[in-house]
Parts: C-alpha cells; sequence; structure tokens
DNA sequence: TTTTTTTATGCAGACGTTTGCGGTATCGAT
DNA sequence: ATCGATACCGCAAACGTCTGCATAAAAAAA
C-alpha cells in the first residue's frame, strides 16, 4: 500500500538541502541554522510529515514495539492484564503486539520467532499448558533480551516474573472457609504443570495443616480445562462417589467454583448453608450470581502493568534484570461474599 | 537490542556469492543452478537464518501486520471479537497489533497515526463513544486504504461494515417479551449516537408496534455507561418515579440488565414473575446467574473473523471493497432463559 | 571458429533514516 | 594577507532485502 507519504528526502529536495540537514533539523541537532531549522520545521508540518517508524526500526535495530503472548484472549483475568499492559505501552510509546497461543507450543514457539524476526524490543509472557521445555525462551534469555513472565512462570534460573500472591489467596480463602465452621474442603485444583496451581494447592495444604485439619489428597481433584462445565461434572461425581460428603470447596478458579455451584444446588444442597464455596480471580460474574460467589481477587490490571514498566526499563536499560531476579509478587485480596458465609 | 542475527550478506560472504545470489537462492527464483540453491539453503538453515521482517516492511512498503482499534479489551464481547481477528490473521501470517482507546477519540487518531507510520496493511476498528466525526478515517479511506469496521459503525459513505443484526435480534427479544405476556416493557438504551444502539431501539419500538402496543418514548432510557451500577440505579430510579410500574426490561446490554435485576429484586419483585427481563450480547455470566438471563447472542468470535478475512482479502486485492459495501450482517440469536418465563 | 542462445551470477540502487567525517564559507585576530 | 576558529551544511555509508539490468561463461547452433 503505497500512501505517497512525505519523506525527508521530499523536504530536503522542495528546500535545497540534504537530507542529512532535514533529519538533524527536525531533531534540533546543534549545527544547523535557526532559520534552517524553521523552514525545515514549518514545512515538515505542512506536508504532514511523520517519520517512518519501520526505516526507523532498521537503523537502530529496535522498534519500539513489545510482544504479548498469552494463552487465551477470552479470559477475564488474562484481558484485564492486556488492558494495563496496553495502557503503559502506549503511555511509554510504545506498541503491543498480541498473540494468543490457545494453550499450544506450537504456536507460542512460532509466535516468538515472529516476534523476533520483527525486531521486537521485548515481550511479556504467560505460556501454555503445554509448555514444559522453555528452550525458546532461554535461547533469547542467555543472549540478554527482556523477557518479562507474568502469572505463569517458568522453572528457570535467572527469569524475571510478576506474580499474584497465589500461595497467599488460597491460604486465606481455605483459612476462611474453616473460620466458617466447613471442614471437609473439597480443592477443584488446576493443571498441576502450572506453578501458580502448585501454589494455591499448597496454600490450601498449609492452611489446613495450621489449623489442625488432616491433609487429604484425594480431596483434591484436578480440573485440567478449568470450565463451568468440567466444574459441574467432577463436581456431581463428587458428591455422588465419596463416602463422605464435602461441605465446600475451594476451586483454582471462578469458572469451575460456579461448576460446582450449580451442581451442588442441582443436588439440593444449599449455598452457604450446606456447602461453602470460594473462587479464584474474581471474575466479574461473581457479585451478579445468587449466592455471590466469594473469590480472590487477582489484580489483573496492576500485573499487566508492573510487568510492562518492568519490561521496558529493561528495554531502554534503566534497570538491568538482576533487580528483578526475585519475583515481583503482587497481593491477592480474598473479597468474602455469600457463598461462604452462613 | 543487537541479537547478531545472521543476514543474507553473513551466507553471501560465507559461500563467496553476492546477496542477490542468496536471496534469490532461498526464493527458489529462476537463474540460480541447483548446487548453488543447495549449497545456500543448507547453509541458511545451519546458521538459522530468517528474513528480517523490518527490512522487508521497508523494502515492499508493507508489514503484514494489521491494527485493531477497540474501545475497550476488558469486555466479553470485544475480547471474544479480538480472539476471532488473532486466530484469522496468525492463520494467514499476520500479526495483529492492538490498541484500546478507552472511549477517548484523542487516543483513537494518535494509534491510527502510529499504525500508518508502521506501515501497517490493513485496519479493524470498532470506534469510540466519543467520535462522531469521521475524518481521521475518511483521510485514508479516500486514499484507498483498507479499513474494516465492525459493530460501531460509522454514518459515511464506502465503509466496508460488519456488523450483527441488531435490530432482529432486538426485535426478537421485545417479542419474545410480549408472547411471555409482559406487556409495559422499559427499554434501557445505549449511547444514542451508536448506531447499534439506535439499531437496537428500533427492534424494540418497531416490535412494540408490530404487536399493537403504543410506543411510549418516555419508556426508553439511556444507559450511557453500560455498567451494572448504572443500570441499577436507573432501574431504582424508574420503579420510584415511574406511575406506571414495568413489568419488563430490555435492555441495550447485558451489564444493565443484571443492574435492573438486582434493583428489582431489590425492590421486592420476582423475576420472572412479576418482572421479565432480557439482556443484549450473552456474557459468559448470563447462564450463572440466578434466575439466569435470557440475552441476545451475539457472534463475538465470527465477527473479528468475517472482519479479518474481508480486510486481508482488501489488503491483499482478492476482492476490491465495492464487493463490500452493503454491511455484512451476521445472524445474532435470542437465547431464552429463566429471567423471561413465566 | 564464429555467432547466438542459454545459464548463472554480480552490480548497484532503492526503501527512509541516521551519523561520522569532511568541507566551505565567514569572521575576528594576528 | 594569513591563520585559526567557528558555524553550517553535505557526502556517503549503513541497517537488510529485493530486483532491473548488465555481464561472464558455457552450451548450442551456425
Amino acid at each position: 500500500m503505497k500512501l505517497e507519504q512525505a519523506t525527508i528526502k521530499d523536504i530536503a529536495r522542495e528546500l535545497n538541502v540534504s537530507s542529512s540537514t532535514v533529519s538533524r533539523a527536525l531533531k534540533d541537532y546543534p549545527g544547523i541554522s535557526d532559520e534552517t531549522k524553521r523552514k525545515v520545521k514549518e514545512l515538515a508540518e505542512k506536508m504532514n510529515y511523520r517519520p517512518n517508524a519501520i526505516a526507523l526500526s532498521l537503523r537502530k535495530s529496535r522498534s519500539f514495539t513489545i510482544g504479548v503472548i498469552i494463552p487465551e484472549v477470552v479470559h477475564f483475568f488474562f484481558s484485564t492484564v492486556i488492558s494495563g499492559i496496553e495502557e503503559v505501552a502506549y503511555s511509554r510509546g510504545y506498541k503491543v503486539i498480541l498473540t494468543q497461543t490457545n494453550e499450544m507450543i506450537a504456536r507460542e514457539k512460532s509466535s516468538v520467532q515472529t516476534m523476533m524476526d520483527n525486531q521486537i524490543d521485548g515481550i511479556l509472557v504467560s505460556f501454555s499448558k503445554e509448555t514444559t521445555d522453555f528452550d525458546h525462551f532461554k535461547n533469547l534469555l542467555d543472549k540478554g533480551f527482556p523477557i518479562v513472565f507474568f502469572d505463569r512462570i517458568p522453572n528457570i534460573e535467572n527469569t524475571v516474573n510478576v506474580v499474584v500472591d497465589d500461595y497467599s489467596g488460597a491460604y486465606e480463602a481455605t483459612k476462611h472457609l474453616l473460620q466458617q465452621g466447613y471442614r471437609r474442603i473439597v480443592h477443584l485444583a488446576g493443571p498441576s504443570n502450572l506453578k501458580i496451581a502448585q501454589e494455591r494447592h499448597r496454600g490450601y495444604r498449609n492452611a489446613l495443616q495450621d489449623h489442625g485439619i488432616d491433609y487429604n489428597p484425594q480431596w483434591v481433584v484436578e480440573c485440567t480445562q478449568g470450565t463451568d462445565d468440567e466444574g459441574q461434572k467432577i463436581t456431581a461425581e463428587i458428591l455422588r462417589t465419596f463416602s463422605e460428603t464435602p461441605d465446600a470447596f475451594f476451586a483454582n478458579n471462578d469458572m469451575a467454583a460456579v461448576g460446582a455451584m450449580l451442581a451442588c444446588k442441582a443436588a439440593g444442597m444449599r449455598v452457604p448453608e450446606d456447602i461453602g464455596i470460594v473462587g479464584f480471580s474474581n471474575w466479574q460474574f461473581c457479585s451478579m450470581i445468587d449466592p455471590t460467589l466469594s473469590s480472590v481477587a487477582q489484580p489483573g490490571f496492576k500485573m499487566g502493568a508492573t510487568a510492562t514498566e518492568i519490561l521496558l526499563d529493561l528495554v531502554e536499560k534503566k534497570k538491568s534484570s538482576e533487580e528483578f531476579l526475585d519475583s515481583v509478587m503482587l497481593d491477592t485480596e480474598l473479597l468474602v461474599r455469600k457463598s461462604s458465609v452462613r
């Protein structure tokens, strides 16, 4: 698409000076007379001149663009993260190129490649559930390329990570259920290869133990999908087969929690009287369902914003990655609603 | 960031041939001996050569990138649209650069500019609520630059638009309420400068008239924000002040519908017995709240996918924009749930 | 052998910028 | 009059790729 945008050369030709002069005049370099500067700037304005970002990228080997790799766009938490990313990137003059992996490592790899081909300045990534081997990131990290991991972080050395405090979120949620008198708490867990799921699991477990309740691994059921359908099926199954009926569910995410709630209602149980339920992520619908769902809020926007600030500081070498090698951890907040208060 | 990626020049030097030869060999141009091609390709493979997309963009005046301008990322409908866009773009070898305007026209304009500076191949836009003047798009359209509008479409000539059939969605929703015996139906409308809001309003109005009910403009209340809070406040106000109490709400969006539902419950009314409610967009929570909320489903993913297919066909000149000047309209579907069935 | 054709490659310039290094006036000082 | 300074400005190369044109060598035709 040729849009015949005015270039520095056009201005130079018109004014009978060289492109170097125009370039310098536009940027107020020393050694250009005020008169020339004035004329150049006037004409540039008049011709609606805008620097060609592509040419700049080629020249400078950088693009003022960051890449975002995310499992799924249609996910409340991630969409808030994206929003935070976009906000900070925009305000600092960067563009955002976005890809979703749909949880497939093949797409993750090819996206990284494409981004590198485009001289991207840095990337923000929350990897796919399939990703267990991190060579495609390790390569870049070794060369000092700026990468910030958020939410889902890898198990390798020297990475810069931004996470929410999943552990204490889960701990608080479980503690809250215990304080409300629930004793037989099932944990609907996430995929066990994800650190966030591990942390939440650990929070659940420690809270139980700290309150003198035996931890029973059979009461931890993995929900790999994290959909309400899955949560519903699994919960129904649990209610049908467990010899001892649970009196509470702490779910790895809100969708699963809703599924559990629906299954419990369908089984004729009352929430919160018979069953307490707490979810994770604080999706918008938590305050809209009946009973309203208690949930652990993750600061998605803040996570996106923080990760981006850090990434751009690395890109611009305002800071070095050593300063961030301990994961940056953002506070979670347990929002107690009706589903867990009897 | 210098990542010393191998370039065509490196290959050329190593093999003692010119860069032209390497370039041609890699692309199987005629006039290169099989022997040379083999050697070039082998070395390219070995050196992990990847063409520099930026250099290509500069050379070809195009970037294999499309821009997406959207009011808000954190919005269920838009996130599904983005997903559809990303999916199609990826499969056709394009990158997506994303910006949200937060409903501000200033950001919309600056984003368009930035994208143009980056030799973007085309843009997909759903403009902000503030946007009433379309010069920043008109300019580009006049030069034949590919733009596809989706969801929110402008009131100017010769644009390519992808919309959902808001009119019949609203018509069906209203008809459904009437068939259920509701008679005093309030419409919680959207911002009247948005065509989608106008269309939904028109569907509501025509359905009433076709069923012999007088249309009363006072029963149409504008919700500019489209949040549940706003819906709740406005509904409470309506219940308090209207001399004749409504028996149903048809809302321009689900958030407002939920607000209405909460306000009605708070006022001691039963849904659906005393009040029928239908929303618009079919957010995920519709099936999770109590009672489940009837809503008009918009095919967001499909809209994103369709708009992108069309845009890329324009970019690649497989089709001309004349072929799409009538808006492409995607079907909506009324999903009847409990909130509107007595 | 000479000429023509074919085959295989290289040169150079372009895309739009930036920037190190020189170059040419101009001017004041010697 | 000569010499340095100083102030302005241009040349050219570079970023990595593509491509029209020329060219050289080899093969085929005369």
